[in-house]
DNA sequence: ATACATGATGGAGTTAACTCCAAGTCAACA
DNA sequence: TGTTGACTTGGAGTTAACTCCATCATGTAT
């Protein structure tokens, strides 16, 4: 697959997918005779993943050290898998704070409605 | 409250605090005869809820909004309370988002369980 | 009276994460 | 055979959100 489809696919721009590879957020794409990508299956789940896990915020370094360890091949399995371990829970904890700010604005709207609700019957009195 | 004790009190730098005034995401601070802020308690709450929300993700354009409202007075209680709705449900977006991913590093880690356990069985083999 | 800590301001600098641009290659089509 | 369109590269530019800096003022300790 070229860059077009693969950009449209996954709504990264053609620069994004040049920038993260660049970078080595994902594997080195192999090119064509001319020079040009072509994607793989392998390429493709790796944009996925990435774009999944930098949604969710992981940071680009630790994704970086992941994408690095997998090229050297079985020896890293267990540093890979202690690494997404830290990372799944820095995301818990990011989680977990997210959840409690929710609550916050949900007593926040709350107080409003009952601001709100309070007015309305100042207004009706007679 | 003066700058320095704020600054320790939320893990904020002083060029923060400043700057957060300066663009709006915090109402003015008082200053004394000598041009100095004194961060009353209500200066002090904003502050906490500024942060807060910030490091929920909340966007900083939404807030300063939102600071603004609050600056007008109660006919804006209706349109301060929808933008909160609409932040709640951005931020509940988000976190359904992380929770999905959450997960499936969730599972990725049991794979390499599997694998590392799988790799120890075949080396422990005769 | 002087030095120092703490603050003020305006504006420049930094970092992350893209995003854009100029100049060039190549294949396919009119 | 020339033009178009999809790519390439290296490098410059942009945006958000701070962060730093130079210079100045003032209250307090020595």
């Amino acid at each position: 697959m070229r860059m077009a489809e693969v950009s449209a696919k996954f709504e990264l721009s053609q620069d994004t997918l040049r920038y993260y590879e660049r970078i080595g957020l994902i594997p080195p794409v192999n090119r064509n005779n001319n020079g040009i990508r072509e994607y793989s299956e392998d390429n493709l789940r790796w944009v996925e993943f990435i774009k999944c896990m930098r949604s969710a915020g992981l940071p680009i370094e630790a994704l970086i050290e992941y994408v690095n360890l997998t090229q050297q091949g079985e020896s890293t399995l267990n540093t890979r898998k202690e690494l997404l371990i830290e990372q799944r829970e820095q995301l818990r904890l990011r989680i977990v704070e997210m959840v409690e700010t929710m609550e916050r604005l949900d007593s926040k709207i709350e107080n409003y409605e009952q601001s709100l609700s309070e007015t309305e019957r100042a207004l009706s009195r007679p």
